[in-house]
DNA sequence: TTGAAAGCGCTAACAC
DNA sequence: GTGTTAGCGCTTTCAA
């Protein structure tokens, strides 16, 4: 039998922990824990000791156990739906930043869209114990939102919607409105929807519920044919789609996408097809993606503040942190902002362009 | 004096604990803990009247107590300098994918480049006692990799590089090679590189020392004008070192850019300048965003096996965090991939082009 | 101003 | 098979 000895033991990658600490310098570990959280009840001297122990030490709280006599955590679980979209991507980055500001480290999942991953990725932020959860993208799933609610776990929903949580977003209605406003005002009058089938089912409503009525205020109907969604792993479905509508007499001469990815696949599918854009056909997005911006790209958009959405986001997140369920719940609605650039023009005057039934087929 | 109910506690807001999930089934927590690890030893009976408190008590382990009681966690750090750029996005999603897919749930941090950011969020993490961490971008800073290296933690560098941790990444120096040849290949001999302020120092260095490697086996040399900087925070100076270098004679007709970040906002400043890409001038990028795959964009590139950097990355985190430091240190290194679209192209056969000075004055 | 002690929720020996 | 027990590293009363 091997006698423990009297000084710090100190295995091989072992850290050194607040016990190595108090044993170093000669305090309890009450008065190293009082040293670390600041409390100014330590005498200066005692608290020097304690600081030169630290240091030799290497000495590194553990948040772990922190977290755990505390019951609660100063982590913030964010999921979001896709990465590869930038909006999302800067979102994310975004509020990273204002999570860290204020000492939150942020747990950031990627469901894909799909729900049974969405769950997932929610249980294993759950079993974590966030204190805090953003949701920046929603499928919807009912399961998912009962299981956040029934958790009693402080949510908020950034760029998207639930009735039963705080959220803050765009004007979503009101933003695709003035994206169809702007096609009608240049003189289009058979105008297209393209949404994006892994975009949050609320969003995605409201988006043409803005698109529909800018039309019915300007005595236009978007036509049977109108609705198109655009799912990114059976594209051709909607280039299919596209291409009927645009063949159809009165041709459509400017489509409405529901984001700005979308709008860029859609984009190059109608140059697939031999269309320009914004000669032979318009063009307008949602979101006000980074790229859109490039002159090559030249998107008109309409821009959500994404700083605003980020800094907002957070806020409204720790206000239920601190305040629990007691708050009422809030909803902010930002006004998103219409950014015309080179994919919108007014329509051909020499009639409807002809697709290029050659690349169309491709 | 209230007195406690003998039934479970339930104070309003306390999740079940595995100790109430035993009462209600009159077991021991053991027994309760041996279920839920999947330990085999429970009698069938007992594991079903577990179970089902579970399902009825909508009880959730703790994975702070787990992590705290088993020395180790399964989260993984994810430290990245940019999700602004979407090879990073990009990156991080598959990272992600891969890890979840092995029950690790990933933290990520974005430093934006900063040397202290990056350490603060470093800290973080290593309060949290992540199992491992991922180092997709990294400043170079040798505290940061002190750090890392004191900590004993396990530490994987994905498309980057520390001579004294594991790492997967792809041959930069061939690949910027392969850029340049390809230019020269156009019949460029006047070609500029342009690098990224915000890269990793020895990412960087390999770079530019494909491109340089390039030219002189082809006879050429850069001229001492032909290293540029694109620092985001002051472009202006890029952009003012780059005319300089297109007003002198002969001209440069050719740019390798560091990275497609970098790639995009040259070419936006050269169409600036009234320059035509690729008929005025040629441009490579590096890394293989997914816009730079749109036509309207159209950007040769030497293309990263991203899904690849993200597999391989994982596992050599997870061998790391498996075998601790006995085993050896793993570099892998893989090929990237030239692929030649639209941003390049022969010189022109009429001489140099003309910046236009009203346009660059701008 | 400092220390002693009681946990936070869980795992993992080990005993029964 | 199941229960008992001893912690993991820390915070937080409460006494001294």
């Amino acid at each position: 039998v091997t006698e423990r000895p009297a000084t710090p033991r100190f295995q091989h990658g072992r850290r050194p922990t607040i016990l190595d600490v108090a044993a170093m310098c000669g305090v309890s570990k009450s008065t190293v824990s009082n040293v670390m959280r600041g409390a100014d009840v330590v005498a200066p001297a005692t608290r020097e000791r304690v600081l030169a122990a630290i240091e030799t030490l290497g000495y590194r709280p553990n948040a772990v156990a922190r977290n755990l006599v505390q019951q609660r955590s100063n982590l913030i679980g964010v999921v979001v739906g896709n990465l590869d979209n930038p909006f999302y991507a800067e979102l994310v980055k975004l509020m990273e930043g204002q999570a860290s500001v204020r000492e939150y480290t942020t747990l950031i999942c990627n469901t894909g869209g799909h729900p049974e991953r969405e769950a997932a990725r929610l249980d294993a932020l759950l079993e974590q114990r966030v204190g805090g959860l953003a949701m920046l993208e929603f499928s919807g799933d009912s399961a998912v939102l009962s299981k956040i609610v029934a958790e009693g776990v402080p949510a908020a929903m950034v760029s998207c919607w639930a009735d039963s949580l705080d959220s803050v977003s765009v004007d979503d209605e009101a933003g695709a409105a003035m994206a169809t406003d702007h096609l009608v005002a240049l003189g289009h009058r058979r105008i297209l929807h393209v949404s994006d089938a892994k975009m949050e089912a609320s969003t995605r409503g409201k988006r043409m519920d803005g698109y529909a009525l800018s039309l019915r205020r300007h005595g236009l109907s978007p036509g049977d044919d109108a609705a198109i969604v655009w799912d990114d792993e059976h594209p051709e479905r909607a280039v299919r789609d596209l291409r009927r509508a645009l063949e159809r007499s009165p041709a459509a001469t400017a489509v409405v996408a529901a984001n700005d990815f979308t709008a860029l696949r859609v984009m190059e599918a109608l140059e697939g097809m031999g269309l320009r854009v914004p000669r032979d056909i318009s063009l307008v997005g949602f979101d006000g993606i980074a790229v859109g911006g490039l002159s090559r790209v030249s998107l008109t958009t309409v821009a959500q503040p994404q700083r605003e959405l980020a800094q907002e986001g957070i806020r409204i997140l720790l206000r239920r942190m601190a305040h629990g369920s007691t708050a009422p719940i809030e909803h902010r609605r930002l006004a998103p902002e219409l950014l015309v650039r080179g994919s919108t023009g007014p329509p051909r005057a020499a009639g409807p362009a002809k697709v290029d039934s050659r690349k169309a087929a491709e």
